[in-house]
DNA sequence: ACGTGTGAACCGATTCACAGCA
DNA sequence: TGCTGTGAATCGGTTCACACGT
């Protein structure tokens, strides 16, 4: 695949924030803003200049010096390279609470992401429309997503089933996993999985609370 | 507040573990394990036995030489080191599809955390009940906080709110909050925001997987 | 003059490797 | 003997500081 740059690794939390850029960079271009600098960008950011322009500087040069990013050049450029340049099916899998939100959750758009389709093991859910999209009973799941050439999914099983249903869609050709379920899946390490834990997340900030310590 | 080792400072990352290994335990208490050492038990986590006998050692010895740990020992321990020894009361802001979803997740109840009450601007949302909780006008807010001495909230708000009432949480005395718009939110240094991104999360899922990189 | 791009310095966190203790 | 606890070595990522291009 195209490498712009050849020289080093790219760290790994320099693609989640290239994420946080391309939101920051549309909002931008919705204010009608042409152009933009490192200082500028990164007070609506999490982060410091250098690492803005660092971060861009492993892909390739896309300023101007003396003046600043061009803010709709580089939406197509980081959307490049994030790959979101294209509309990605994704599939769900667990139809429950949270399921059912994520279905209804209009975010996902922002990246090219599109819901295309939902399993459930709950016969009596099957069949039930969310947010455009009909529920199939998970005995439909592999020969599905096989089929839609699905590489994504969002897993949002109970956690005794997670483990089991990862390696199924591992073996019906999935290759990234966003997890939502509290247990640490077990897969080949060709295998992308991204774990939202929001628990675990609530047990550090009752940590930090109750220590004082001063965020970041 | 009582410090166990007086050196050094605790790694960030070290406190977000530190509930993953709690979870881990209380799966091994569940059953019937009494005693765990660091090689069985980071088998199903995700590091390796250095990395969790080292995260301990910040907090204290809480081990046996030649033997392990003792499983219902270590949980009280890392509760008490977590705070999530006692019932931590916390607050929903904004009842929309996720919103929802969360107030009836019992997953949070693993770190003695509990919805105790939550916020809607839409009035006609008001009154509703969602898992034993219903759903306040969000006129309200203010006062009930600080009543209830809440100090941790759970927001779920459209993007375009989520600054305005980040602030006026923290006004009424909200110390930590687990956000979950997709923006920045920009609070005094003492407040602690952890941000839950499902979307930018699955934009760098993308870039993985179209770039073929090994996971980790 | 100004803001980018980047090698070098720095810093924090992970991992190693072994001493210490049951 | 076996597994913990931990300084020391290592690694990777962030930040600095300035040369470079416009």
């Amino acid at each position: 695949m195209g490498r712009k740059k050849n020289k080093d690794i790219i760290p790994h939390e320099a693609i989640r924030r290239l994420s946080l850029y391309l939101r920051a960079l549309k909002w931008l271009s919705r204010k009608k803003i042409k152009v933009v600098s490192s200082d500028e960008i990164t007070k609506y950011l999490n982060t410091i200049p250098a690492q803005f322009r660092k971060d861009l500087s492993y892909f390739g040069g896309f300023g101007k010096r003396g003046v600043g990013y061009n803010v709709e050049a580089l939406i197509r450029e980081i959307e490049k390279i994030l790959g979101t340049n294209m509309v990605w099916d994704i599939a769900l899998i667990g139809a429950g609470k949270l399921g059912t939100a994520l279905l209804g959750y209009a975010g996902f758009m922002e990246f090219n992401l599109k819901i295309a389709i939902a399993f459930d093991n709950d016969r009596s859910k099957a069949g039930r429309v969310f947010g455009n999209i009909r529920i199939e009973p998970i005995s439909r799941m592999k020969k599905e997503i096989r089929e839609k050439k699905i590489k994504i999914a969002l897993l949002t099983v109970p956690a005794q089933y997670a483990q089991k249903i990862s390696e199924d869609l591992v073996q019906c050709g999935i290759k990234a996993i966003l997890n939502f379920a509290p247990v640490n899946l077990h897969l080949a390490n060709d295998i992308h999985v991204a774990h939202v834990d929001m628990a675990s997340e609530l047990g550090s900030l009752v940590y930090r609370l109750k220590h004082k310590s001063s965020h970041k």
